[in-house]
Formats: C-alpha cells, structure tokens, sequence
DNA sequence: GAAGGTTTGTTGAAACTTCAATCACTATGT
DNA sequence: ACATAGTGATTGAAGTTTCAACAAACCTTC
C-alpha cells in the first residue's frame, strides 16, 4: 500500500477551516431563508436561475445544470414549488420531451423579497466578515475547483 | 421598504463560484467516499472526530458540535454506525445522561483506509488546484465565518 | 427536599434526497 | 422504414435529515 500524500499542518488547519465554516454558514442560510420565507437554499437557486432566463423560463436539465443538482432531484423540488404556485411547468415547443420550467408572478414576487433578506444575511455573514483581497482568493479557488471537478463527470 | 446593499459584479461573481464550487466538490467528496468505502460524508466526519479524541470516545454532545450536526442527525447517524459495528455506544461515569460513542477497532480499520483515498481525493479536486497563498486565504475567510456564525448561535 | 428550570440524548413522523427503473421521444445506422 | 441506442424527464421506494415532542438526569433556589 503506497503511502498517500497526506496534508501538511497548515493545509489541514485550511482545510477544516473551510469544512466547518462552509457546512456552518449553509446551515444558517438555509434556516435564515426556510424561516422568513419558507423556502430552501435549494429552491431558492432555482428560483434565481429561473429569474434570469429570458422569459424566466428553462428547460428542466438546464435548471438542473445550473443549480449543480440532479434531474431527479429537480423533478421532485420543481414539483414542489408548483404546489406553492411559484413556478409553473409546460412543454417546450421543438422537443417534445423537453418541459420548460418557468417562474411565475407570485414566484417572481417571492423571491424579490427573499433575494433582499437573503443577500443582507451573506454580507453578514460571509462578504463583509471577508477581507476583500480574501474574497477574490476564494473566487478564483472556487472557479478552478469547479473546472476540475468538470472534467471527471 | 429599504433597499439592501446588494452585492457588487465583482463580489458576486466571487459569491457565486464559492457557491457551486463547494456544492460540486462535496458532492463529489460524498459520492467518492460512498462509492469506495460505503461511508456519507457526514459518518466519515463522526468517525475522524472520535479517531483523534483521547481513549477515541467523546460524549454525544461534544461529537455533534465537532461535527457540525444537530444531536438529532447524530443520533440517528450513530445509531447506523453501530449497527455497521464501526461505533460502540456506553454510558459515561459522572453524568448519567450523558452517552459516550467509541470508535470500535473495526471503525479504526476502516477509517484508516478510507482516510487515505479521501486525502487523495481532496488533494486532487482542491488543494492542488489552489494557489497556496489563496489556500490560506481560504482558511482565514471560513475561520472568520465560523466565529461570526457562532456570535448569534 | 421539592419545585421549577435547564441540559442531554432519543424517538417518530414528516420532509427531502438518492437511486434504480421506467416511459416517451429523438437520433443514428443499415 | 426499421431496429437500436441515446436523451429528457419523471416516478416510487429506500435512505437520510429535520422538526417537534419527550423522558431522564442534573442544577438552582427557596
């Protein structure tokens, strides 16, 4: 068994550093968002993407791709903001397997007023507590972990 | 209603690669683990955290907050752990509520291994595709986060 | 020493996510 | 034109997390 190349001191203080606050701040966001708007973080970044697609519409595997979750993950919270009459699902013209998901007025309404609460918690929490020059690190981290995560799936 | 600050392009930006980065990689991380060692994140998580406590036992309560988890999550998770034998539960001496979850030899075994395809992992997807002065920016932005988080729990 | 309040950990049900299977439609090759 | 494979989306069941309620032990204070 070769021995891995395990971290160094410093690395391992990063690392968990960025574990623990991560998980701690998605937990606050989630709960901050579920209490003041009854929504979660997940159905929150559909809402969002939702919001800026022309026409706030988008096919389901779009919507998929971009809120980084599974179709049928999706399916299943789509569903569920159609109960609550925040989006609503139709068949797109060319593909007839394609459905278009598409935010409705009370849905776009919603969000306006979740899209305020929500980025005065991030400051709080994450952008203001941040030194800028930080938080440009963490941007460009962030963007080559998502590339490389990429290019395996 | 007063308008919030909102986020520049900038921050945004950075706001938003943090964002799908850390869902991608911890999915990614959580499927890897599953995949190779029957183990979520979140179990992997409960068992380093008894691994590095002395007599590797540390009372339920002391293990949830190391873990980021609610004690509820953690019941029901170690409850699992033991039926897969990897964690013993045992009362603790001094204070009768009190219940002390033991990493098992079996745990231990387990752990190591799993312990050295996760380094390997981890090191593949973020830290050797960070510049290591970001990676310490990485480790003072979510240390500073944590602490804020922790000011209002 | 008993009442009232707090802390610890568990439980069951509801909500959510994952996984595998499925259905309907489209694209490809012969 | 037909069979075959591939894509888009959904479904139900199994597994996991959250939420609220609870019981047991501890702590305080009168």
């Amino acid at each position: 068994m070769t021995e891995p190349r395990w971290l160094d001191a410093a690395q391992q203080r990063d690392w968990r550093a960025y574990i623990e606050g991560s998980v701690r701040l998605a937990d606050l966001l989630d709960r901050d968002l579920k209490s003041k708007h009854g929504l979660s973080t997940a159905e929150y970044e559909i809402l969002v993407r939702l919001s800026e697609a022309p026409g706030r519409r988008l096919r389901m595997a779009e919507l998929a791709d971009f809120a980084s979750q599974s179709r049928s993950r999706l399916s299943h919270t789509v569903a569920r903001l159609e109960c609550k009459g925040l989006v609503a699902r139709g068949t797109c013209g060319a593909d007839k397997r394609g459905v278009n998901a598409e935010l409705t007025d009370e849905g776009f309404t919603l969000l306006e007023k979740a899209a305020r609460d929500h980025v005065t918690t991030v400051r709080e929490f994450f952008i203001d507590v941040i030194d800028p020059d930080d938080l440009k690190a963490i941007g460009r981290a962030f963007g080559a972990v998502t590339e490389q995560v990429a290019k395996v799936r």
